[in-house]
Order: structure tokens, then sequence, then C-alpha cells
DNA sequence: TGAAGTTGTCTAGTATCATAGACAACTTGG
DNA sequence: CCAAGTTGTCTATGATACTAGACAACTTCA
């Protein structure tokens, strides 16, 4: 036969095989800079044509997770960046800590109005007037995450001009006053990237993110900002400490 | 064109319309016993053919997310298990909090040796000896989560046959003496399901999961167990608290 | 009752997915 | 240098995925 003998996910197969050789990466059974396996061992540990694993390992190599050499063999690539979720976590210092340079970039500010969603998490009436910033942050070049941030307009007035000058949430609750915060009850789901953010994140359409929700108090309890966000899967781990 | 626009992905355009729908029921933007919209609307918000968006919506209907009716239109069903990550969880007041029944079941245990990795988690020697438990945790019937759990084979001698005996770990841990137990360290991954675990989750292939990797420890923070877990994403949504 | 809107089913054509086999081009190690 | 092992490229074939159009079957509502 020539698709998977259990019902069609919707998954190539040559995805399939990827996806078991990039986790074989992440969690460490290949290291950065070894040597893969042969096409034809690959082939036969996942029973598949040789030539699906070359489409497997094609796709890693656009990806820049592996580097294929005439030959030689095929080698690996890659690594993740550590994401910490404490109470007090600041994009910046993360990356920061990895030896990376944190960047952030506005995609657009809108004015938008509470749902009863939005104003439940802000402390505000359902309809109240809000901020939404589209933004996203990465580490040196690598696209990390996309967020979506509502701030009520009345409590932050202009906030979306004053993200576009600093490209920092930090900095923006600092301009309006507020000199702490802290991440209060977090969400973590994960689910398939849609068109638009793959494309932000510079993903292949059908990748693992992860979202997560979040509200920022300030040290009273106050909600100050709320968040949501998608992360590429590929790119991050979050560290819940305890 | 046949396929989506962009370079292919691997993914097959009705699984992405698919993943589309279930997320906006996810997100709530669809509750339970809404209505979705028509099926030649959604081809074309999506921009697929009609029988694209049936293909979709049939996967949907096999899973129990909705349900289609016949001259009336296409109605919504399910929702995702809350999972908050405290220091201290277990699993059965989990579930139970969600009004649902919470069972363990065994796959298979084995004596297993230390890598320097699960050492070093453990605080032993590499190549110290470990029970390996290999077990599916569910709410009702349905799987929510697979787990890999190591223990010291000589500070628990014969944990298998107990876990086999109790099917709770907390259980487990009191048959030797352990009363309480905290969760360190946690860390949350996102992947795509493999093969072994897709059967034992009964999730078809392709399907987003989160990969959590936690300690436990006792009062002292001497470590007692590590666990690798893999969630089936569509089913539960974890909260980390502040 | 009838029109509008819905899901269900059929036929057909093109592109992609996966398989199979053969051989070229190159690297490594004896 | 040579043999073994590697990646790269080609041709060919069948099964799926996606598109397109048409119409049937059913529900809802005026």
């Amino acid at each position: 036969m020539s698709m998977q003998d259990t019902a069609s996910s919707g998954v190539a197969l040559w995805r399939l095989v990827a996806d078991g050789i990039e986790r074989g990466i992440a969690d460490g059974r290949f290291a950065a800079g070894d040597k893969l396996p042969g096409e034809v061992e690959i082939a036969e540990t996942y029973r598949v044509n040789r030539h699906t694993v070359r489409r497997a390992l094609a796709a890693l190599a656009e990806r820049g997770i592996v580097r294929a050499e005439r030959g030689s063999g095929t080698y690996v690539e890659a690594q993740r960046l550590a994401y910490p979720l404490r109470s007090r976590t600041r994009f910046s210092e993360i990356v920061g800590a990895d030896g990376r340079e944190p960047h952030g970039r506005l995609i657009e500010t809108s004015e938008d109005v509470a749902t009863r969603e939005l104003a439940r998490e802000l402390g505000l009436k359902a309809g109240a007037p809000l901020v939404r910033i589209e933004a996203i942050r990465l580490a040196d070049r690598t696209p990390i995450c996309v967020s979506t941030t509502w701030l009520s307009a009345e409590l932050f007035p202009g906030a979306g001009e004053v993200f576009a000058a600093t490209r920092s949430m930090t900095k923006l609750l600092e301009h309006y006053g507020v000199r702490d915060y802290r991440r209060g009850a977090t969400r973590i789901t994960a689910g398939i990237v849609d068109a638009t953010d793959a494309a932000r994140l510079d993903l292949p359409l059908g990748r693992p993110i992860l979202v997560v929700d979040a509200t920022d108090h300030d040290l009273d309890g106050k909600p100050l900002v709320t968040k949501h966000s998608r992360f590429a899967a590929e790119r991050v781990e979050f560290l819940v400490e305890s």
C-alpha cells in the first residue's frame, strides 16, 4: 500500500519521519554535530521507502536542523531555548541568559472593545475600550513567539504608540508609572500554527505551537495586561519551577 | 492549483481546516451546542473547496467533536480538562474536580539502568538499577496521558508489582513510607504524537501532544521519581499559577 | 405549500504522496 | 587505488488529496 496502514491522519508520511528525527534531536538521542543513521537504515526503522526518508531529511535541512554531506552522511545542527515560567519573567533576560540577542517587533496596534472574557481577565466591564498590540519576539534573528496583548485604553492611553517606540512591555508599563509586575495564572495549550502565525514565526504550516494565555498583575494584584502568545514549539521549552 | 499556495507542509489541507475549527471551539469562538457556519461559508473563509471542508468536518465528527444534521447544520460538542500545575498535584483530584472518574492503567514495568541524564535527575550514579513503569491515565474513558516513570530499584524494591496492584503513584510511595511529596522543576514542550503513544492515547497520528518532564521530591528535597509524560493536547490545558 | 438554506452523494480531472528500482557522484578507511 | 558506504538523481506506477460542478435529500421558516 502507499499510505500508512492506520486510517489517514492528514499528515504525510515524510512529515512523520521528519518529526520523529526531530524529536530524537530534541530529547538528546542525537546531539548537535552527530551523524544520523544512513537513509537506508532510517527507511528500515520507519518502514518507509528511502525516497520518503529523503523528503523528510530535505525538509529538516531546509529548516536548518540537519545538513547532508554527499558520500559522508547527514549531520545534526540545532537547540531549543529554555524558557523558565516564573512569576517574574522577562523575555529579554531569558534570551540574554542563553547568550542570544533579544528583539521585539511591532506588527500592529489597534483600538478594540473588551469581550466578556477579556473584561473578566482585566477586571473591567464588557465593552470597555482596549488597546490591542500584536508583536513578535525574537532571539537573534529567530522568531520565538507572537503575542496579542490587551490593555485598558483608559488606564494606558496611547499605549500603542508607547510600545511602538520602546518595543518592550516592561518599558511601556514603566512609562505609566508601573515599577514592577508579576505574572498571574497562566494557561498552556498546544495546537497547530495557523497561516497568519506561520508567516510571522517563519514556520511551515502544520507545525505545533505552544499557546500561552496569561495576565500580568501589579504588586497589589490589580490586572494590568492580558496576553495570548503563540510559541514555535520547536524553538522553545518551558520550565516550570516549584 | 490543488495544494496550498505556500510550500507543502506535509499536512493535508482538510487537516488544517479541522484544526482551525477545533481551535475555534477550544478558545470559545464556538461554544458547546453552537451551530457552526455552513460548509460553503467555511470553504470561503479558508479558501478551499467545499469537499475539503466536508473532509475536515467528517474527521471532527468521527472524534465526537462536532455532529452534522442533514438539512440543518453542524453543531459543536466538546471540552478540555483543566490541569493545574501546582507543586502538589494529584491526577485523581484534578479529574475528580472536573466531575469525571479518574482511572490508571498499567502498560508494562521493567528493570532498567540509569542513563547519565536519569541518574542526575534522581541523584543516583549512572548505571544504577531502576524500575521503569509505563502507564496511562484516563478521565472517565478518555485517555489523558501516558507516562514513563523511573524510580530507584534499590530504594523501591518491587515497585512495579506495587504499582500494578495500586495503580496509583501516590499509594505506591505511601507503601514505602513516603507520606507526602512535591513536584520539582517541570519542563513542558509540544510535539507530534508517535505511533506507539497514538495507539495508547487513542489519537490519530499527527496530533499535537504536550510533553512534560518532571521529578518529584520528598519534603527534604530528595528526588523520588522522575516522569516523562505525554498528554493529548486536545484533551487538556495546563494552568500555571503564581 | 414553497423557497431558501442546509448536508449528502456522485462524476471527473490534476497535483501530490509514496513506492520501486537503477545508477551516478562522492567520501571514508583499509 | 579499491571496496564499501554514503547522498544525489532519474524514470515509472498506483493511491490520495484537492478542486470543480451538479443534483438529491432534508430542515427551517414565512
